[in-house]
DNA sequence: TGCAAAATAGAACGATCGTTCTTTTTTCTG
DNA sequence: CAGAAAAAAGAACGATCGTTCTATTTTGCA
C-alpha cells in the first residue's frame, strides 16, 4: 500500500554534495528487488514468483524482502507496474519518434516483437499473467487487466491514427485490426518461446504485412 | 510408465455376464481421477494441479490417488494424453464429416473455437501449458510439445487439402496460414477467458474469414 | 556525533506440497 | 468360498510456502 507519488518524489531527491545517490537506501534496495523479481517473473511467471527465491537471488533474508511489500500480492503488483512502465517506454514511447500512421504502427509492432521474443529470459507477463489469472479475482488480476487495457487502447489508437492519416481504409474496424495484431504477437510468443521455432519472427512479420495490405 | 496399449486392451475386456463393467476397478477409478484432473488442470493449469486437491475432489486419499501414477509428472502426462485424445476427437475427427477443403477447414476452426472458449470452466491446456513449460525441460514438456506438433500438422494438412481442392491459392504458404489461424485462436482465448470480452468469438470468426478471403 | 527511525536479519508458525512406507480394505480368480 | 493380488487409506517425512514477531544493524538527520 505504498503511495506511488510520494515515493517518486522522495526518489528524485538529489543529494547535493555527492550527486551520486538519488534514491534513499530503502527505495534503492526495493528497486533492486523489483528488478530481480521482474526477471524471475518473466521466466517462471507471476505465480512462480516466491519470496524465498527472491531473497536468495538478491542476497537478502526472506523477511527483509517481505518487509518492502507487506504481502506477496503487493510484490506481484509492483512487478506488474514495473513491467507496465518498461513496456510503455520501450514499445509505445519508442514508437513515437516515427511519424504517425503506418510507419509508427510498424515500429510499434517491431518493438513489441523484440520485447516479446527476442530476449531468451524474458517472456511477456501480459501473456503468462493472462493465463495464470484468467479465472481468478483480486487486485493482482485487476492490475494486470488494467495494464492490458492501457496498451490495447494505445494499439487501437495507433491504428486509428493510420486511418486518419489516410494510410489505412477508414471503414475498417480498428478493434478488429488490433485483435488480429494481438493474435500475431501471441502466436509469435507461443512459437518462439515454447516451440523454439526460429522462423516465428518472420511469420509474425509477414502476418502483419498481410493485415496492412488488406486495409491499405 | 504404464503401458498404454496394454491398458487399453485390459480396459476393453467386457464382462460377459453383466455386460456392465468394461473397466477393471483400478482402471475405472484411474479414469475418474484423470477426468477430475483434466477439469482441474483446465481451470488452474497443469502446474496448479495438486494431488491433495485432486484427492479431495475425488473423495480419495492422497496416497490412493498417487498410487495410480507414481509421480506428479506421470499424472500431468496422463492429463495431457487425455486432453490430446479429446481434442483430436472433438476438433479434428469431428471435422472429417465435412467435405475436404474450405468447408472442413471452417468446421475445424469452429470446433476449435468452441473447445477453447465456449465452456467457462475449460481453458485450453495447450495454451496454458505452453506458458507454464516454455522454459522447462523434461517429460511433461515433451508430451505437451508432441501433442501440439500433432495438431499443428493436422491443421496444416487441412490447409493443404483446401489448396489441393483448388479452393485456396496453391502458392500460399500453408505454414504461414496455420500460424495466422493459431494466432486467432490464441487471441480468442486471451480475450474470452482473461478479459471476458463477449465479442471475442465474433472477432476470431471475422479474422478467419479474412484469412480465407486473402487466399481464396 | 548522537539518537530516533528505518531497514534488515533471524527464528518460528501453520499450511501445503510430493513422496514413501506400512497397514487395511477391496477386488478378482482358481 | 478362500486366498492371492490389487487398490486404497493412513501416517509420517522433509521441503517450501507466505507471514508474523522480535532483535539487530544500518541509515539519515538535528
Amino acid at each position: 500500500m505504498t503511495d506511488r507519488k510520494t515515493v517518486s518524489l522522495a526518489e528524485s531527491l538529489p543529494i547535493p554534495e555527492t550527486g551520486r545517490r538519488v534514491l534513499l537506501k530503502g527505495q534503492q534496495t526495493k528497486a533492486a528487488i523489483i528488478e530481480a523479481a521482474l526477471g524471475l517473473a518473466s521466466q517462471i511467471g507471476l505465480e512462480g514468483l516466491s519470496i524465498g527465491a527472491l531473497a536468495e537471488v538478491t542476497g537478502m533474508s526472506k523477511s527483509g524482502v517481505f518487509a518492502h511489500f507487506g504481502s506477496r500480492e503487493e510484490l506481484q503488483i509492483s512487478v506488474i507496474r514495473e513491467y507496465h512502465d518498461r513496456f510503455e517506454a520501450e514499445v509505445f514511447y519508442a514508437a513515437l519518434q516515427h511519424p504517425r500512421g503506418v510507419a509508427r504502427l510498424q515500429a510499434l509492432f517491431d518493438n513489441w516483437m523484440v520485447q516479446t521474443s527476442a530476449e531468451i529470459d524474458s517472456g511477456c507477463i501480459y501473456i503468462s499473467g493472462a493465463v495464470e489469472f484468467d479465472d481468478r479475482t483480486g487486485p493482482v488480476r485487476d492490475a494486470l487487466a488494467s495494464s492490458v487495457a492501457t496498451w490495447q487502447t494505445a494499439l487501437r489508437r495507433a491504428v486509428e491514427l493510420a486511418q486518419a492519416e489516410g494510410q489505412m481504409r477508414p471503414e475498417s474496424d480498428a478493434h478488429q485490426i488490433a485483435f488480429e495484431i494481438h493474435g500475431l504477437i501471441l502466436a509469435l510468443h507461443y512459437e518462439a518461446r515454447f516451440l523454439r521455432n526460429p522462423h516465428a519472427t518472420e511469420r509474425a512479420r509477414r502476418g502483419f504485412a498481410h493485415i496492412l495490405s488488406r486495409h491499405a
